[in-house]
DNA sequence: AAAATCAGTGTAAGCGCTTACATTTGATGA
DNA sequence: TCATCAAATGTAAGCGCTTACACTGATTTT
C-alpha cells in the first residue's frame, strides 16, 4: 500500500495537460493563472491527491515557511502558555512551529540554534536576551532573523516582552507604601537569565531608592521548584532581624515559600507578606490568593509571531514591543506586623 | 553580509580536495570513510561553517528528520509536560518537533494532519484515538505512521499511555471504601474526547459494580476551568439528596470544586470528598491537598518518542505500551460525613 | 600466481520543485 | 491590415543533496 509513488508536480501537470510551471503557478500564485486553467489544474490536484513535497519546494524556493522556537522548557507554564499562542498565531500566517529547548542553559540553546539553521527555518524566537554574543553573530551569520521574547533589552536586537525590571519595581513599590522596610527575596536563579536578574534588580532598585541599601535586602536564589522555594523561605525566616515580606521572583516560588510558611507557622499576610510574578494559574488557587505581577503571554505570543513576519518578509518593525503587565493585589500581600518579631 | 551566499557540498568538496560524496558520505556515514580523509573533510567543513541544506537534504533521501505533534493545547500542563519529554527524548535522536494544535476539535486536527503531511513528517504524534477513521484513513494513504498517547485504544493502532478507564475506576474503589454512595461527577467534555470518556465510564463501571446504577450517578460535564468546575460543583451540591463525594475528571476542575466548596461554606473532606485526575503542580498546592491520580507524563512522552522512533524504523513494536498510574491518596478524599445531609 | 574480494573513493543521475526567460496568443491602436 | 504589447503558458536550468554503480588498488583466498 505505502507502495503507490506518492504524485509528483509532473503528474498533475500532464493530468492537466499543461505545463509543470502551471500548476506551480496555479498553487503558489493562482492569480497568475487564468480561470479555466486554474480548475482544470485544481480537479488534478483534487484527483491524484497531490500534496507539493516539502524538500522540493524548500530547495526550489529557499524558504521553509518554518519558525523555530528555543525555549528554556514547556514544563513552565509561562512559556507553554506563550508558546501556544505563538503557535495559533504563526499558524495564520501559514508558518509551522519547530519547537526545541535549552532547559535554560545558553550552550544547549546554542546547539538547538544549529539545529534549527539546519533545519532551515525561516527566523527563531528566543527567549530574552541573556546569551553570548557568538550566538547572536551565529544567527547574523546565517542571516536567520531572530526575536527575543519574554523580556525587553538592550543592543541592537528585536524584542518583544515585559519590562520585568519596571514591573517588579511597581510590585516593590506597593510593598514599601504597606510600610515594609525589612524586604527579602527569592529570585530565580540570575546566571544568563535576564528575566530573573530584572526582576531582582527591579526590586533592590526601588528598594534602594526607598533607603534600603543592597546589604539590608536578603535575597536567596531559588531554582524553580516548590521544594527549593521553600528552602530559601526557612532560611530567610531564620535571619535576624526577620524580614516582613519575602518577594518573589516568581509564583511558584511564591507558593513554595507560602506552604513553607504554614510548616513554620508563620501566617500570611499577617506574620509575613509574599508576593509573586507571572499570574498562573496556581496563584488564584493557593490560600490565601497571592499578589502578584499579572504577565499576559497570550499577547505576547501573538505580538511576537507577528513581529517575527514582518522581519522575515523585510517589512520595517519597531524594535521593541512592550506588553504591559498589571500588578494583581490579592491576599498575600498586607502591612508588616505591628509587633516586629522578638 | 547576508550576500556572502552559503557553502554547499560543493565547496567543501573542493576545499578538501574529495568528491561530494565522500563529504556527503563524512556526514552522514563516518565509518565509511578513511580516518585520514574524513579529517580533511571536517576541518573543510568547520572552515567553511559549512550546514548541510535541509531541502536538498530532505529532497534526496527522502526523509526530513521531523517528527510533528498535534495535541490539543499546550495551555494545558499535562501536554506541555509529556510534549517537553516528548522532544527532550526526540533530540537523543537527531530528530526535531512540528507542534500544532487542535483546540479539541477534530476537523481542526484534521487541517493540521494535513499540514504535517506537507511539512513531510517523518511520523505524527497524536492525542488519544477519538477521531473520523477518515483521519486514520488519510495518515495510512500517505504512509505516515503514527501513534496515539495518554489514552489507550482500540482498533489496529499503536498508542502509548494510560489504562483511564482503569484508574478511574480504582480511584473510585477507594472512594466506596470510605463507605460513599451518593457519588457524583464532574467530568471532562467527553465529546470526541477518549480520555474524558474513558475517565468517566471508569467511574461509572466501578460504581455499578456496587450496585450504584448511573441514574444514580449525576454526572455534569464541564470546559477545563475552575469556573465551569465551580458552577458544576454548585449545581451538584443543590441537588437531593447531596452527594458526599465528587470525583473529577481531572484536576483543574477538582480545584474549581474545592473553591466553590469553600464559596458554599462546605468543608472538604468532612462535608463533602472531592478527588482528581492527573496530579498536576496544583494538586499539591491547594489545602487541603487533593487526592487524585498520578499520570506520569515524562515517562510516556519518553516512551512514545522510542515508540514512534521504532515505528519509522520500521522496527517491531508493541501495540501498546501501557504507563501505569498510581492514586495519590491526600486530603480531599475522607469518609461520608456521618449525618447524611439534612 | 591468478582470482576473488573488499575498502575507499569518484562519477553522475536524479529527488520534486521554482522561476527566469522564451514563446505563443489575442487584443489594441495606428 | 499590421506592428505592438500584455497576458498566459511553456521550456528548461538549476536548487544542494544522496546514493547506485563504477573504479582502483590492496589484501585474501585458492
Amino acid at each position: 500500500m505505502s507502495e503507490i509513488t506518492k504524485p509528483t508536480l509532473d503528474d498533475v501537470a500532464r493530468a492537466a495537460g499543461v505545463s509543470t510551471a502551471t500548476v506551480s503557478r496555479c498553487l503558489n500564485a493562482p492569480d497568475r493563472v487564468i480561470a479555466t486553467t486554474r480548475e482544470r489544474v485544481m480537479q488534478a490536484v483534487e484527483k491524484l491527491g497531490y500534496t507539493p513535497d516539502f524538500g522540493g519546494r524548500a530547495l526550489a524556493s529557499r524558504r521553509t515557511n518554518t519558525i523555530g522556537a528555543i525555549i528554556p522548557t514547556m514544563d513552565n507554564a509561562i512559556f507553554a502558555r506563550g508558546l501556544q499562542s505563538f503557535q495559533e498565531a504563526l499558524s495564520k500566517f501559514g508558518k509551522t512551529l519547530l519547537v526545541a529547548s535549552s532547559g535554560y542553559d545558553t550552550a544547549r540553546e546554542r546547539e538547538q540554534m544549529e539545529v534549527m539553521a539546519s533545519r532551515g527555518v525561516d527566523g527563531l524566537l528566543l527567549i530574552g536576551s541573556a546569551r553570548p554574543a557568538s550566538s547572536v553573530e551565529f544567527l547574523r551569520r546565517r542571516g536567520i532573523p531572530f526575536l527575543g521574547a519574554w523580556n525587553l533589552g538592550d543592543g541592537d536586537g528585536c524584542f518583544v516582552g515585559f519590562n520585568n525590571h519596571a514591573a517588579a519595581a511597581g510590585l516593590t513599590g506597593k510593598v514599601l507604601a504597606q510600610g515594609h522596610r525589612r524586604l527579602a527575596m527569592i529570585a530565580g536563579i540570575t546566571h544568563m537569565n535576564d528575566r530573573a536578574t530584572d526582576r531582582k534588580e527591579g526590586v533592590q532598585a526601588a528598594a534602594e531608592l526607598a533607603g534600603i541599601g543592597r546589604d539590608q535586602l536578603p535575597v536567596i536564589e531559588a531554582a524553580y521548584s516548590f521544594d527549593d522555594a521553600a528552602r530559601a523561605f526557612g532560611e530567610l525566616m531564620a535571619l535576624s532581624p526577620r524580614p516582613t515580606v519575602v518577594m518573589c521572583g516568581n509564583d511558584v516560588l511564591a507558593v513554595g515559600a507560602m506552604q513553607k510558611a504554614r510548616e513554620l507557622g508563620l501566617r500570611v499576610p499577617e506574620d509575613v507578606s509574599i508576593t509573586g510574578f507571572d499570574d498562573i494559574d496556581i496563584a488564584g488557587v493557593v490560600a490565601p490568593k497571592l499578589t502578584t505581577v499579572r504577565v499576559p503571554h497570550r499577547r505576547m505570543g501573538h505580538a511576537a509571531a507577528e513581529m517575527l513576519v514582518k522581519l522575515i518578509n523585510k517589512q520595517p518593525v519597531e524594535r521593541q514591543i512592550e506588553i504591559p503587565t498589571a500588578i494583581v493585589e490579592r491576599g498575600t500581600l498586607g502591612p508588616p506586623p505591628a509587633d516586629p518579631q522578638a
